[in-house]
DNA sequence: ATTCGGACGGCC
DNA sequence: GCCGTCCGAATT
């Protein structure tokens, strides 16, 4: 409550003497307003979400200005030192966003602010500001902000080739979109037309997608259709300087479209006008420091808070995604399934019918599948683990095989060309092995990764190419020639043309967490996306489950719509809010009984290798942010020996439970 | 009587 | 977070 930023004035004019600054001190009961005199020399620039030093508590330390206000709350304020950027960083709109997503996730001020603000660059301000005086005292050859290469050609979605596989809903124009892809659907080409059509009536853009390689591509064919200088990159691979100057670009306003990855969602963009995410089940949205916001809410509250259009597209529906849409929130993009969609689902009855299959991992009818393919082009193998054979257990007591060092114990695997088990922990070989357990000499593969599969396809089919994609040996893209290409989730190639035919195997492992099921069709339906129209798509799995189902019928919006009734039954989010509570057992038992909300407490479990339990406070929906605030002032409690605070971390409505 | 340490609480 | 202050216990 004493958090709340209201940068209530339109900066120039009527600039207070004093300045209420947020200081970052690193401490949760400190994040609230300070107040400092501006002396004379810094009055024109310590405007709000411009960046200061002060002298708090003796040191010297960074603070952002929230407002500046008439009259101090304390006698006599300090000065501030002096105004750190020539250009303040924040926009009042960013630094309302800041302070709402700090609530929201239960933390400060300054930890959001350090994901939405760039490292400064002070060379790179310089160049940018100079560019901007350039353009205002130019008489402007159509500047960037000006000109507009699209405006001719764009149209609403709806008409636009691109969004041909789809149904858009009957209003003229949705604010809120959710859509899932057509099979063989052109991601970029969709992603660009949403931008085009915004940008076309003069708004700005943002555009978040999961990693750099995404950014690239959307980045190149974004490149054809408007000026460069128009656009923005802001992801993390951009190196310190230039990623300084791609965002002054933006809050200067020189950039209006602006491509990145999860911390774009920040992006001070003018008039903004839409908010375009990619794969919005991507674990990678979920920002690994606290307080660990999740770039998909984000999009959301910024949303409410300035009314820009939010478009959130993924392979499949995700359960948060269609919450917004069963609360009539967003409306649902859905694909048409054409006419050619065909998986070929090989399942428990056939494999048993199937004497090649008993043994192999790869039955009979795959290989046809994949052999057809191949007459034409490339062939996607997704297999769920990595490496060789990443887990092995003794063939005859069948328990896990350990590393003979007794203080590592790690997992044993195989790695290609190589006879003996290693250590995946220390690395250390583990040749002649024997079983802790039982004594026994011989090893089992428990699990086959991708790189023995690539073998195994490797003898099947000798003369043909054979392509191995999985995390730190990721292939980006493979040409339109006859190969067989073997990849983890979220490492397959994209196919220039299409996959002639996709191979999913594994179907079977298990995911064990709450979004377990949702993953596995996520990674199903991404992989089976990138076949080219025409092509096969052949699961290795029980036809029965639900998530078969939605593959088979490519209706991923049937499948959230079934997650999203289970989860409500069982009172978990997205139909309810969570707070995960991590620390001492006292502490975590005393935040649980101190919180006034109506709530239900799952846990405490204790915390693997660590004195520390969980538990999860769950909340109805719409006691959310009374909620969040209560966790908010007991985090903040000004005494640091309470027990109630000390050493508890919070972590609002993750993702895995 | 003096020094040491740990726990508060203020910081603008 | 950091530092100054206050109080009690241990040390001379």
């Amino acid at each position: 409550m004493s958090n709340e930023v209201h940068p209530n004035r339109p900066v120039e004019g009527s600039l207070g003497p004093i300045a209420r600054v947020r200081v970052d001190l690193g401490v949760m009961h400190l994040d609230r307003d300070f107040d400092y005199l501006v002396p004379e020399e810094w009055h024109e620039r310590a405007v709000p979400g411009a960046r200061v030093r002060v002298r708090f508590s003796g040191r010297l330390r960074d603070a952002y200005v929230i407002d500046r206000i008439d009259e101090a709350d304390v006698d006599s304020p300090k000065p501030l030192e002096r105004v750190i950027d020539a250009q303040p960083p924040l926009s009042l709109e960013t630094l309302t966003l800041i302070q709402d997503v700090a609530d929201r996730y239960v933390g400060t001020f300054w930890d959001v602010a350090r994901a939405a603000v760039p490292t400064r660059h002070a060379r790179a301000e310089s160049s940018v500001l100079r560019k901007v005086a350039e353009s205002d005292a130019a008489p402007a050859p159509a500047t960037s902000s000006t000109q507009d290469t699209s405006a001719h050609t764009s149209a609403h979605p709806a008409a636009d080739p691109a969004w041909r596989h789809y149904r858009w809903p009957e209003e003229a124009s949705p604010a809120r979109v959710v859509w899932s892809s057509a099979p063989a659907s052109d991601t970029v080409a969709e992603i660009v037309s949403l931008a085009r059509w915004k940008r076309s009536e003069g708004r700005g853009v943002i555009i978040v997608v999961p990693d750099a390689a995404d950014v690239a591509r959307v980045r190149s064919e974004l490149a054809t259709v408007m000026s460069e200088s128009d656009i923005a990159e802001l992801s993390a691979d951009v190196g310190p300087e230039r990623r300084y100057r791609e965002f002054l670009r933006v809050r200067t306003g020189q950039a209006t479209v602006v491509i990145g990855t999860r911390t774009a969602v920040f992006a001070p963009v003018e008039n903004l006008g839409a908010i375009i995410m990619w794969d919005d089940g991507n674990d990678v949205y979920r920002e690994l420091h606290a307080p660990y916001w999740d770039a998909r809410e984000v999009a959301a509250m910024r949303s409410h808070q300035t009314s820009c259009d939010v478009f959130v597209g993924a392979p499949a529906r995700s359960v948060a995604t269609h919450w917004w849409c069963r609360s009539g929130w967003a409306a649902s993009v859905d694909p048409k399934r054409p006419s050619w969609w065909n998986v070929r689902c090989i399942d428990e009855h056939e494999r048993a019918r199937d004497p090649a299959a008993e043994s192999a991992r790869i039955p009979s009818a795959a290989w046809t599948t994949a052999r057809n393919g191949l007459r034409h082009g490339p062939v996607l193998f997704l297999v769920a683990r990595r490496g060789y054979v990443p887990a092995l257990a003794c063939q005859d007591c069948r328990a896990p095989a350990r590393c003979r060092d007794d203080s590592c114990q790690g997992a044993l695997e195989m790695s290609s060309g190589h006879a003996a088990a290693r250590c995946g922990r220390c690395g250390a070989l583990n040749g002649a092995w024997t079983c802790a357990q039982c004594g026994g000499s011989r090893l089992r593969a428990v699990h086959i990764g991708a790189g023995r599969t690539a073998d195994e396809l490797g003898r099947a089919f000798p003369g043909v190419q054979i392509v191995w994609s999985e995390a730190d040996r990721i292939v980006r893209s493979v040409p339109d020639t006859p190969s067989l290409i073997v990849a983890t989730p979220g490492a397959e190639p994209i196919a220039e043309k299409g996959y002639r035919a996709v191979v999913i195997l594994d179907a079977r492992s298990v995911y064990p967490s709450l979004a377990g099921a949702e993953q596995q069709v996520r990674r199903w339906f991404e992989a089976s996306r990138l076949v080219a129209e025409g092509g096969e798509v052949c699961l290795v799995a029980s036809a029965s489950s639900l998530e078969v189902q939605a593959l088979v019928r490519w209706d991923s919006r049937w499948f959230a719509e079934r997650q999203l009734d289970e989860r409500a039954s069982a009172g978990l989010p997205p139909v309810t809010r969570v707070a995960e509570v991590t620390g001492p057992q006292a502490a975590v038992q005393a935040m649980g009984d101190r919180i006034r909300s109506h709530h239900r407490i799952l846990g405490p479990v204790p915390v693997p290798d660590s004195h520390h339990v969980r538990s999860y406070l769950v909340v109805p929906r719409a006691q959310g942010a009374a909620f969040t605030r209560e966790l908010g002032s007991l985090m903040r409690t000004e005494s640091t020996k309470d027990s109630t605070t000390r050493d508890v971390r919070v972590r609002m409505d993750p993702r895995d439970m």
